[in-house]
DNA sequence: TTTTGTTTTAAACATTTGTTTAAGTCAATT
DNA sequence: AATTGACTTAAACAAATGTTTAAAACAAAA
């Protein structure tokens, strides 16, 4: 075997098992021998293909951060949609990603807390939905008289309503509340739902 | 000095240091020395109080626990109070405790996802939820056909719009959208809008 | 087949980290 | 003043944890 297929094989392996295990128990809880283990590979491979316990961890922080702000980036800076077509873009891409990826909140939380240096990686992702086409479209509305509040609550409620039941999920099934498919069915009902309840917060 | 004395000397304060620590870094990236450090103590202090690390963290989670769902508790399954009522009381309650203690929900989620027996202490008061008086008015209400969704979506949304503004927070005060004068603000001005917003949810 | 460069392995290393120990300090009691 | 018992301290210990090393395995090239 050449470099070029390993690739995708022993190193693909590691990062696969590295996001798990990450994802599973955060930076600090996930030791270099779990990893290893989850990906059934010798522990000094970690170090080899990748340097550090740290830089992978930065190689794969870089991919999820892509991956929850990339598309979502483009539908609220587009400027020829309405608010709503935003909101509907916003929330159905949202809610799908999630679907597939449950423990992406979870994970990315969790190093919100521990700041440093990662959190400073998502800082600038931050701005951009607060300066995003988006925001300058709640603006002209409040300015109409048709919002009555700070345009971030929208903002927050839009993003809140969409991740808060994967932050509350495992205490919603380990507590019984709710089963696996009873969740996932009432989390894809609220891709209409949530566009309904944030119009219904204006007077649109 | 006798031991009544020394309690709400050094014994409280290496706790105060402990809490402090343990919500800025999470459990695992917490360590013992940390603590001592924080809280201008000798390291074998830790052990001799508290016997060790986990034992440490789980009082202090658990008095966590007791201050978070206590309270709320008793709203939610007050029989003489209607839900307007007691949507406003949870409200209320919450954001105020929240503003003197902006990162409980993050330390909080933090330890949800290294799950194990931290979680199980949890998942009781979980339970408490949604076997609430309320959620069963809200049942009623469903059956009057004045919700046309699961009831559990109305207490994600009203935990979730109080909640997430402070799990944003850091990300908010970081990227500079807003200030933390600010953002006491518009958190104080969601005491009435929450309620609101969640009426206009449903056809009361 | 021998050589070469890459990948894999088991073991070792150095540091970090939770915990314990043994001796010291200090205030109250005898 | 001596004793007692609780508190404090510096040092040490043992386990864990991230990283490195030196040798082996292996596939492709010569």
């Amino acid at each position: 075997m050449t470099k070029a297929n390993i690739d995708i094989s022993t190193e693909e392996k590691l990062k696969e098992a590295a996001r798990a295990v990450f994802t599973r128990k955060g930076y600090a809880a996930a030791k270099v021998r779990d990893i290893a283990a989850e990906a059934n590979i010798n522990l000094a491979l970690v170090n080899y293909y990748f340097r550090s316990k740290e830089k992978l961890f930065e190689l794969i922080m870089d991919e999820t951060i892509q991956k929850l702000f990339d598309k979502i980036q483009k539908i609220i800076n587009d400027e020829s949609s309405t608010i709503t077509e935003k909101v509907e873009n916003v929330v159905d891409h949202y809610i799908s990603l999630l679907l597939e990826n449950p423990e992406l909140p979870l994970f990315f939380l969790s190093e919100v807390m521990s700041g440093s240096n990662k959190l400073t990686r998502m800082t600038n992702n931050g701005k951009v939905f607060f300066n995003s086409h988006f925001v300058k479209q709640l603006a002209a509305l409040q300015a109409e008289g048709k919002i009555k509040f700070h345009p971030v609550n929208l903002m927050m409620n839009m993003i809140g309503m969409i991740v808060f039941p994967f932050l509350a999920r495992p205490l919603l099934l380990k507590s019984g509340a709710l089963g696996e498919k009873e969740f996932r069915a009432i989390v894809e009902e609220r891709k209409k739902l949530i566009p309904l309840w944030l119009t219904q917060m204006t007077n649109m």
